[in-house]
DNA sequence: AAATTATTTTTACGCGCGATAAGTTTTGAT
DNA sequence: ATCAAAACTTATCGCGCGTAAAAATAATTT
């Protein structure tokens, strides 16, 4: 295979018969070369297994091939989930994304976009913390460098936002429940860390208002990322006070929703919509394991696939813009609602 | 603030007062130049936020700060939480962590290593794929970069290995569980991926052995890394046909026993060790899940911590020793028995 | 205060490639 | 065969910093 070790673009420029500017321009597009001269690049590189190298390419380069993926926490399956099917657009488009995690720390997510900054990438997709977010470090950021929000919207920050519309989650659900059953209750954590739970919450109380019912917000304690136990405690103590106002229970996300029913679970409370059910519970996000919890979960799922495609786009079209659109769009994507067994 | 903007280090070490050589030695390593050298740079650094510039410091370094951490599968909250564990303590110690998954697919493996390989890093902490792994390129990326395996232990592979002892694992779980009622029987997928699964099987035949138990194994069909899929759909097949041959199941990893606590749920099968109980289930790993199961799983738990702490410490002796180490260590922490609900 | 030692400065070179300009060859259409 | 456009070669500069050696300065010891 490789006889001679290539120690630089030189040598294998040399190796291929080629000068070193054809055979970088090759390597930046390989499109912009003649198609013989492409073959002889690409025969020599079966041979040798060359690489240019990475410092090397980004030092004198304008515009980087590098992209950034930042989301809150990185350990939930859903965030992990959506960052993987970027992840894995970018890669195909030619980009070399990398991703990071604050895991929910507003400190760390201002450090991130600092050492962010200092690989002048060319874009970046960002999911922020929220309301923990350094505003001003944010904001400075995205002065410097293209950036595009999901998940969670902050206004006015970045050049573009994408993510799913909260209304259309929980007016499906609400319209589900409210039909099939019983107009349900709305669990929620008091002090969400994620805007999009306050607007969960707002079209909750519209939907119901709506459909001629009374909102009815339960608020429970609780800090910080683990909603599952964040869900479960709070779910405890509901139950172990008289139990649940209503015998329907719409969670604001399916990782409070987890919790929620271990604890029913544990209390003996059996949920589900078919007879000698208890309670019905249902949620929003379609969490990778809501197939698997007991009873699996109805729930409304985020349209990954679109997200992260129309994620990517915009970033794409941001970065060829030249950093800058004229206006701030926001891409909101539907719901699709997804029956299962728990309501 | 930042009156003048910084270009570069010649810049900065210009209004720090001092020559770039001396700035240039700080940043390597502060403890290297006088304190008070020391606290003029750190004046201005509140003054001018200047950060050198990561591609040029990594050109020209023989040793870059950059770390390496692959994990197989990134959206499996078990290697999230490793792989965020050990990124944090790298983060601490002052290096350039990064995270990466081939997402179960061995050519994405091997073209993660050979762009790893053009980061020039300092070292690498990796779990690779296991069977499906590419032995070559994973010997040949190992003997230019300084590599320590973790969880997934390939003979040959890497300077040293660190890791969870199977053995401890299933012996613990097969004890107790023979201890408190019925000798189990062994579930796992028919051709699983990691290596892991072959240990664990060895352990249960012969810590049933040595109970004198016969041992049963159940092998289910699925390939892949849908575990949790995988394991209900194996499980609705046996309780579709006759149901387990034995009222106690030890499964080989958690996301399988998830997949078959949510088959029995469906079933109305009901699970766990008090009476009315048809079905013992019992596990390994400590998935970050198994604690909101319903029922709650039993399962022995991997030490996380002390895995992180000793791979990345592991990689910092071999980093030191050039590396390179005289020969290849083996560190495995034994296992956590978790009791829950489920048996 | 002189001698020794530890730091810092000066000077200089190199890393590997991007970028550009001016000249040369190839291509493909007339 | 002619010729312009396209592609390639040659030559040269610069990016921002690491690194090394020698000279100058500061801190510590005797």
């Amino acid at each position: 295979m490789a006889q001679t070790k290539i120690r630089n673009m030189e040598e294998f420029a040399s190796v291929s018969g080629l000068s070193r500017p054809t055979v970088s321009k090759y390597f930046n597009d390989p499109e912009s070369v003649r198609a013989s001269t492409r073959a002889k690049i690409e025969a020599a590189l079966t041979r040798y297994d060359y690489r240019p190298n990475i410092f090397a390419i980004n030092q004198n380069r304008r515009l980087t091939k590098n992209v950034g993926i930042v989301v809150p926490y990185l350990t939930d399956p859903f965030f992990a989930e959506i960052a993987r099917k970027i992840e894995e657009r970018f890669s195909e488009a030619g980009f070399r994304p990398t991703m990071y995690s604050p895991y929910g720390q507003p400190d760390a997510e201002s450090e991130i976009l600092d050492s962010l900054r200092s690989l002048k990438p060319a874009g970046v997709l960002f999911a922020p913390l929220g309301r923990a977010s350094d505003r001003g470090a944010l904001e400075k950021f995205c002065a410097d460098v293209p950036t595009v929000l999901f998940d969670s919207n902050l206004e006015g920050i970045g050049e573009a936002f994408v993510g799913s519309d909260n209304f259309s989650f929980v007016s499906q659900t609400v319209e589900y429940l409210v039909r099939t059953g019983a107009p349900p209750c709305f669990f929620e954590m008091r002090t969400p860390a994620n805007p999009n739970a306050n607007k969960r919450r707002a079209a909750y109380v519209q939907a119901m208002q709506e459909f001629g019912h009374e909102p009815l917000v339960l608020k429970i304690d609780g800090e910080g990322w683990a909603f599952e136990e964040i869900g479960r405690e709070g779910a405890r103590r509901i139950l172990e006070s008289g139990g649940f106002p209503r015998d329907t229970v719409l969670c604001s996300n399916d990782r409070l929703a987890i919790g929620l029913l271990s604890a029913c679970y544990e209390k003996g409370l059996r949920v589900g919509r078919g007879e000698g059910c208890a309670l019905r519970v249902a949620s929003h996000d379609d969490h990778p394991f809501a197939k698997f919890t007991c009873p699996s979960l109805t729930t409304a799922a985020h349209d990954y696939d679109a997200v992260a495609i129309r994620a990517v786009s915009t970033l794409h079209e941001l970065i060829e813009a030249g950093g800058s659109f004229g206006r701030r769009d926001e891409t909101l994507f539907p719901a699709k609602l997804i029956l299962r067994s728990s309501a």
